[in-house]
DNA sequence: TAATAATATCTTGAATACGAGATTAATTTA
DNA sequence: TAAATTAATCTCGTATTCAAGATATTATTA
């Protein structure tokens, strides 16, 4: 009796459905696997996206920061703290406008980000070895589509 | 000097690395849209999974619904103590096995169940209408691919 | 120039999630 | 049957995140 309550849909509707749900896990079996492999440098996923973005732009406002890696401005605040205690970045003030805080990686920050990155880039392409260049290929287009067409106004 | 550290790598990398982003993102925007529009039903997305399952199997013990779901036992007692405050599902202790405890919709929650799953799945598939049913179709089977290749034996 | 608006960061509180350990019950083993 | 093991759930402490509001600074406008 409640198993066919799915069956009595349309079937356009339960293809997004199915869609929906293998997205959903395929996205956390990706993130987990990262995370897990974050966890060996002892960062979790905000921290590193933080620490990359300062690794590939250098010298950043805290703000575009969190606009790029799609972090609220509290957890902002709460992220680059970390980061600082850790040794990894520093705060300096903009002296044009005295609002704007930069954060940038320090010597140390850099050196880990250095041993790192690689490795955790490589980490990511190897969870991705069961598709051919091309399928990837298919799935980046097919995900910015995706993307945006959930985006776009209703 | 920053930013051509990527374009420094391995071309096969970056491309996994490109695909890790846009999956990301397409991820969090429908992800988003969803938890959106279960905020008309005052439901966050756990609370949803919870009362989806047992609209579609029935009544559950607690564990399996965990498992099924992807959320630790310490939140499952989380969520099912909220929807039993909420009036939408009820606990009932199993009679031959006193550790397991089922879950089960009350009247009121198949009710609330019955008039907003149809609306939901509307949703979802209206954030989906940048597809096409055919391109759906390889997403699912692309995706499915992936998620098992990160899943396996590393 | 004074008042207002906009911008950037930080503070605080609530919601959500996980993990470790406690509790209770069932199952297996000696 | 007693002890040990396994299993299911719950409790508790901690981490992470966001949203709303506070603060400080800059830009705009009257």
């Amino acid at each position: 009796m409640h198993e066919n309550r799915l069956e009595l849909m349309d079937a356009d509707v339960q293809q997004s459905l199915k869609l929906f749900v293998v997205l959903s896990r395929a996205s956390k079996t990706l993130m987990d696997y990262a995370q897990h492999d974050m966890k060996h440098y002892q960062l979790n996923p905000s921290e590193f996206a933080v620490m990359e973005m300062l690794y590939h732009k250098g010298s950043t406002p805290i703000q575009q920061i969190g606009g790029k890696v799609l972090l609220a401005s509290g957890t902002m605040t709460y992220v680059v703290d970390k980061l600082v205690n850790k040794g990894y970045i520093k705060r300096r003030p903009c002296e044009q406008d005295r609002r704007v805080i930069y954060a940038e990686l320090t010597e140390e920050g850099e050196r880990v980000m250095t041993a790192i990155f690689p490795k955790h880039a490589a980490a990511i392409h190897e969870s991705m070895r069961g598709l051919t260049a091309d399928e990837k290929q298919q799935l980046i287009e097919l995900l910015k589509t995706l993307g945006q067409s959930a985006t776009s106004p209703e």
